[in-house]
DNA sequence: TTTGTAGTAATGTATGTACATATTAATTTA
DNA sequence: TAAATTAATATGTACATACATTACTACAAA
């Protein structure tokens, strides 16, 4: 790893710091709450000045990420170690954030008429129909999540897309929709014989489920979306004020 | 409204200005896009120097309230709508809005010394003890919960409370102890021969595991907390904004 | 044993200064 | 007129420096 800053790149000097101490704090021995080198130490180790240095510090901290203690020193909050307050990443961004290659097992992409419940949250006859997608994901040799996703005829979609490209991504980027609100439902369920056959598991194995219904800016839906996660592989972070 | 700083209270001035930047945005005029008075201006009129005031302002730009552009100025980031998702009724307290009346089976309260994680989390040392409580509750006819608590020994508590008053509440109440940060983990896993004989089910059924870090208004550690919750008796809803 | 006090090591606050860079606006040039 | 150039203006980056505050340590005094 390297741990020495150019100051010929263009790259301003506060961003390689911030990049550099990113990678430091990954490491376990600061991970396990092992104190950073002290400013002034620091400063001289990089060689820039404390100021900017701690202009690198300072965004670390305002994140969450550092917490810095006056005569002690600054270290790893330890609060956010195992927790990624973000929710709003994409599945395949989660996954490669946590070093694992995803494959698509199934993508199957059909045209279908809601039901009740479904006709009722997109706000529409239940004689329009909507485009259902259907994926199975995981690691190439287990596949861990299934994915039934409903969307609104409203966004546009035609069902030709390249779904393999982020999801959100490719909703802001060619139909200028934007996911902005999500409510979600996660509860733990024993797996039936269709979600069992999909996940590759025995019947009755303990799966995670997260019913998400997703909105745009002005609160309209957009989708409804479906996902059975294989027990153990998925952990669900959840960040709360009052 | 005030805009001045006020240069000999002990509130130092970057906190100040940016106080007042946040009440001077809340104003109409800036809510609707009008740019905020140039740095050096703002610096002038507020008496500080630039970089004071940039401090300030970096502080909010990384919040996301406010976007800088060059040669144009600094405006409100008219994408920011805040959020606050609320899961922070008690247990108690959401069954009951369920209407489902709860019954306490187990109630079981030690000292513990903590293991090395929880040490760290807590920021005490392995040989300090920390108040364990465990139980098991549910609807009168079949438990389907059941919670390990450990409590940081600086709440205060003695274990001699009445743990039958919600808990949060004791908190409050008695020991002035503001739970205002919880960040949780929920998956699904099968359940083990100790949980299933809690919660009366056979080894290997599925449960809903919710770990939960708790913090208080200075980000401090109060409650580590484990829920092993009976699959199809809990449903976790959260609402997130971007 | 407790209480007070001085020293000290870390972060916290604040300023002045200088130059860089991006972007718009004005001006010049083809 | 349209394109290219230049100027102006706002933020962006970076440094050196000084003193304040906090909280821990150690030792002395009550």
């Amino acid at each position: 790893m390297k741990y020495s800053l150019d100051h010929k790149s263009p790259v301003p000097l506060h961003i390689q710091a911030e990049e550099l101490l990113r990678n430091l704090i990954a490491e376990e021995e600061f991970q396990n709450g092992k104190l950073l080198p002290n400013e002034v130490e620091l400063a001289k180790m990089l060689a820039i000045s404390r100021t900017t240095l701690r202009h690198a510090i300072n965004k670390l901290v305002f994140e969450g990420l550092l917490i810095r203690k006056k005569r002690t020193g600054t270290k790893v909050n330890q609060a956010t170690v195992s927790s990624k307050s973000n929710n709003w990443l994409s599945f395949s961004q989660e996954m490669k954030l946590r070093g694992i290659t995803i494959k698509n097992f199934e993508l199957h992409v059909t045209w279908v008429y809601p039901d009740e419940m479904l006709a009722n949250f997109f706000e529409i006859k239940t004689d329009r129909k909507v485009l259902k997608m259907e994926r199975v994901r995981g690691k190439p040799n287990e596949p861990f999540v299934y994915f039934i996703s409903y969307f609104h005829p409203r966004i546009g979609l035609t069902g030709d897309e390249d779904f393999k490209r982020p999801l959100y991504e490719l909703l802001e980027m060619d139909h200028s929709t934007v996911a902005t609100l999500s409510k979600e439902e996660i509860s733990a369920h024993a797996a039936d014989d269709d979600i069992a056959a999909k996940l590759r598991i025995k019947n009755g194995e303990p799966v995670l489920f997260r019913k998400r219904f997703v909105f745009d800016q002005g609160e309209r839906p957009l989708e409804y979306n479906l996902g059975y996660y294989k027990a153990d592989s998925f952990v669900y972070t959840v960040e709360s004020r009052r």
